[in-house]
DNA sequence: CGCGGCTTTGATGTTCATCAAGTAAAGTGG
DNA sequence: CCACTTTACTTGATGAACATCAAAGCCGCG
C-alpha cells in the first residue's frame, strides 16, 4: 500500500453525490481532516475478518473482493466491489470488528476516513444517516439476492452467470481479463476449482467463449445468456 | 388478522430498550399516534414481495418466516423471525417496495407503526438512526452467515442444523412442535421435500430423534451436534 | 533450479434431485 | 356431515450432477 497526495478533496469528488450529497461544506471539511487516499496493489489485503474497524473505506478505482474464511481454510467470496462502492459499510454499524476480509483483486485506490467521524456525522445529520442506511440496505439486499439466485443454478449456469457479470457489470466489454483465479471463481459461486476449469473448457469447445489464460472473450452471448437462465 | 386494543403503550414496552432506547417520551408519543397492535393467525400473510412499504413492523410474540418467491413458484425462506425482531427493517430504507414476503408460521402479535414516522425520527434523532443501523446490519450479517454456513453442509448436517436451531434458539426445549412443513424446511435449508423426510426418518431410525407428525424430540443431542458440525 | 501454487484432464464414486406411487390429513362445497 | 379435492407426508428406485482423487504440465519466485 502507498499513500497518495491528493490535490482535489471531497468537495469536487465525482462520487460525492452518491452518499455525501447531504453533507455541507463544513461537514466535508470535517471529514477531510482524517481523510487519506491509499493505493493498494493487486493481492494486497485491506482488512482482515476479526480486526478492529477504525476506518470507513470507499473505492475510487479498482476492484476488491469481500470474503469470509471458515474452519478448514475454506473461503467464501461474498461479493466483488467496484468503483463507488462503500465496502466497509457492511457490519460497520453493528460491530467493532470486521465480519469480512477485504483484498484487492486489481490495483485499487481507496479513500479512507476515520470511522468515528462517519458515525459522528450520521448522528448529527439525519439526512446523511438515511443515505448511509439506504446504501447499506441496498448492498446487503444485492448480496442476498445473488446468493440465492446462484444457489439454485447448475454449475454451467453459475459459470455463465459469473462470466456475464464480469462482462456486463464490471468491464462492460465482451473481452476482458479475469481478475481472479479459477479457485476464487469457485469460492464466489460455490463449486470446486476443477469444475470451474472443466466447464470453462466445455464452453471453449462449444465456441461460446475464447480463453487464453486469464483473458476471456465471449463469442456467443445469446447462448451464454440462455445457459445462465436455464442452467 | 385482528386489531387488538392495548392498554400499555410503547413507554412500558419490554422491548423498548432494544431499539427505542434513544427516543424520549415525546418521540414515543409521536410513534404511538400511528401505532396499532395486530394479531395474525398461523398462515396469515403480513406483507407480499413487491407491495408498498407503509409500515414498520416488530414482532411481540409468535414466529414469522421471511421469504422470496422466484420464477417457477420456487420459494426460498430467508429467515425465521422471533419475538423482538424488527422484521421490516430489511429493505425498508433502500426501497419503497418490500423485497421479501412475510407470513406468520405461528399465531403472532405484531406492533405496527407508520414507516414515515420511523424515517422522520431517524432523520431528527441521530442516536435512533444509529440504533436502527446497528440492528439492521446485525440482522443482515446473520442472514448471510447462516446462508453460507448451511450451503457447505451435506443434507444430514443441514437437518441437524435446523433441528438444533429450533430446539436451542427458538423453543429452548428438546421437545417442540415444528412450526413449518417438511417442504418449508427444504425451502429454508435448500433441499427437496423428499430428502427432508428421508433424513428425518433416518435420524429417527438411528434413535437420534423422536418424531410424531410435527412433534420432534431430540434424544441424542451430542450426536446431532456432531452431525451438524461434520455433515 | 527446485518448490509451491495455479491450471488442466481423466477416472471414480457419492450425494442428491427426480420420478413414481401410495397413504394420511386437512380443507371445500353440496 | 359426508363426498370430494387438494395438500402434506412417506418410501423406493433410478440416474444425473457434482466432489474427490490422481497425475501431470506450467509458471513465477526465492
Amino acid at each position: 500500500m502507498k499513500y497518495i497526495n491528493t490535490v482535489s478533496g471531497c468537495k469536487n469528488c465525482p462520487y460525492r453525490a452518491l452518499i455525501f450529497g447531504s453533507l455541507d461544506n463544513k461537514e466535508l471539511d470535517f471529514l477531510e481532516k482524517t481523510r487519506k487516499e491509499i493505493f493498494y496493489k493487486k493481492g494486497d489485503v485491506l482488512t482482515k475478518e476479526g480486526t478492529s474497524i477504525n476506518e470507513f473505506l470507499y473505492l475510487k478505482t479498482g476492484l476488491l473482493k469481500v470474503y469470509k474464511t471458515r474452519a478448514g481454510n475454506k473461503t467464501h467470496i461474498i461479493r466483488i466491489a467496484g468503483p463507488s462502492d462503500f465496502v466497509s459499510l457492511l457490519s460497520m454499524f453493528s460491530n467493532d470488528k470486521y465480519k469480512y476480509s477485504i483484498a484487492a483483486i486489481e490495483d485499487t485506490t481507496v479513500c479512507v476516513v476515520d470511522s468515528e467521524s462517519i458515525k459522528f456525522l450520521a448522528k448529527s445529520n439525519g439526512e446523511f444517516a438515511l443515505e448511509l442506511m439506504k446504501r447499506m440496505s441496498y448492498t446487503y439486499d444485492e448480496i442476498i439476492d445473488s446468493t440465492y439466485r446462484i444457489r439454485q443454478k447448475h454449475l454451467r449456469g453459475r459459470i455463465a452467470y459469473i462470466l456475464l457479470y464480469f462482462a456486463q457489470k464490471v468491464y462492460r466489454q465482451n473481452r476482458f481479463e479475469l481478475p481472479i483465479s479459477r479457485r476464487e471463481i469457485g469460492e464466489l459461486i460455490n463449486m470446486t476449482t476443477e469444475n470451474v476449469i472443466r466447464i470453462l473448457s466445455e464452453f471453449r469447445k462449444d465456441q461460446i467463449i475464447f480463453i487464453d489464460g486469464k483473458i476471456i472473450e465471449i463469442k456467443d452471448i445469446e447462448r451464454l445468456e440462455r445457459i445462465k437462465k436455464i442452467g
